[in-house]
DNA sequence: GTGGTCTAGACCACT
DNA sequence: GTGGTCTAGACCACG
């Protein structure tokens, strides 16, 4: 379910929030759902348990998830419509992406064909291997 | 002409870098143009020439431009092609970006229209005060 | 294993760069080794932690080597032939320096024994002392 | 006579020195000869007048040139053997080219061959348009 | 004046 | 612990 790109630019616990943060928002993990352990977590990924802890405590932070102590983490009940708010906020992302790719000469016809496929995308299936930006974190 | 976000998450030379490459792709530093000093730009920006270097010696090396020591910092003759080039691997963040955001419910309409108003807004002026992402996630 | 001229007109962190590239090539470093911490590194040939991180850097722009932050550096598993693809291009610095020699007065058969003396040396061991030209005129 | 790259990592003045030298030691200047004045040399070539004295200085340093006061700069008697001398120091230079290159992969005969064929060059042609190694500065 | 290298020492994020 | 960024200040070679 989770794939973890050791190599890349982007730190660990980044990149579990990102994918857990698409599975709530594609309904394959939904409110009050457990999360697998710290420990079961860092096992099956084979990474440090601190980091797997990082990215817990940041989505509790955020108030995506509810960790009990002594019984797990679960998904909070208002996650999906704190991630959307979120997740809003990438539109001044996409403006300045957009903007550069403007000014690199991708041609208008051809940004928007890409956007059109990516709402294709997420129609057809809810999920997939993609694992968010591989930004320079 | 530059603008530094000193608390961005994104480090000051990738600023420096970020906002040259516009420049060039946007026409208003043109192949053959001298860049200010790394000095001048420390006293200019109030950052220290070690990061104008670095920024500087960054473009050095993708071909952007050509540091001749002893005379100084020049806009390389294919740089425009190398930007675009490179630019144009902006696109799988797009698509990624996209993906994101429909997930999050925006609507498909709503991301098109950003992106049409992305290509007026460099129709209109070659230049803004648009200063790139100023957070890094 | 490394040996520094701080006297030389070579820079450091090249000169730190020429015998990791060696070692590489020469299979006493291999793709998914890890490297010297930075701060190691610097203890160890007494020289700044800065400059080890630029030739550290510099190799990771290459493609030789991998930096993940927090983790350490790693010899990359294309180390080979990228390096290999990169030496070549020295044949043109070859073409220049048999030229130079010949107008000295060398005689092609010095040259050639010459030639045919270090390829005994690599057949014969692996590594050896030679640690790269101590000048850069 | 002498052809300038002006965006080469190689000094200007180190570009002036290598080209005089093999017309020196290719017998096309001669001991005696007279050289162009600083003033004129650095007209023709459109470079600092500083630079091209900078050239004359060092050859006069090392007995290639005598510069004398009021008459201007000659190729002095023994340019030839003092050149050759310094040239054959270039024979570890070679030594390490060489073993990169057989490190690298390159195949022996390819090597001995592009040493034959410098060796041919230079007994069809005294001088052609080389201008040195490109090498770092 | 220019760019380039280096040191010393600090701080940050990540594991 | 790791790599990465930044500052302050020095020195060098080149024009």
């Amino acid at each position: 379910m989770f794939s973890i790109d050791i190599m890349s630019r982007q730190p660990i616990y980044e990149q579990i929030i990102e994918q857990l943060e698409r599975y709530i928002l594609s309904d394959l993990l939904k409110p009050g759902d457990q999360l697998p352990s710290v420990r079961e977590m860092s096992v099956r990924l084979s990474i440090n348990p601190n980091t797997i802890q990082k990215a817990y405590s940041e989505l509790d932070h955020r108030g995506i998830l509810c960790s009990v102590p002594g019984r797990g983490c679960f998904i909070s009940e208002n996650a999906v419509p704190i991630l959307s708010e979120m997740r809003r906020k990438d539109i001044e992302k996409l403006e300045d992406l957009v903007y550069n790719l403007a000014l690199a000469g991708v041609e208008k016809e051809k940004t928007i064909s890409i956007v059109e496929k990516a709402y294709e995308n997420i129609r057809g299936q809810s999920t997939n291997g993609k694992d968010g930006n591989h930004d320079k974190g």
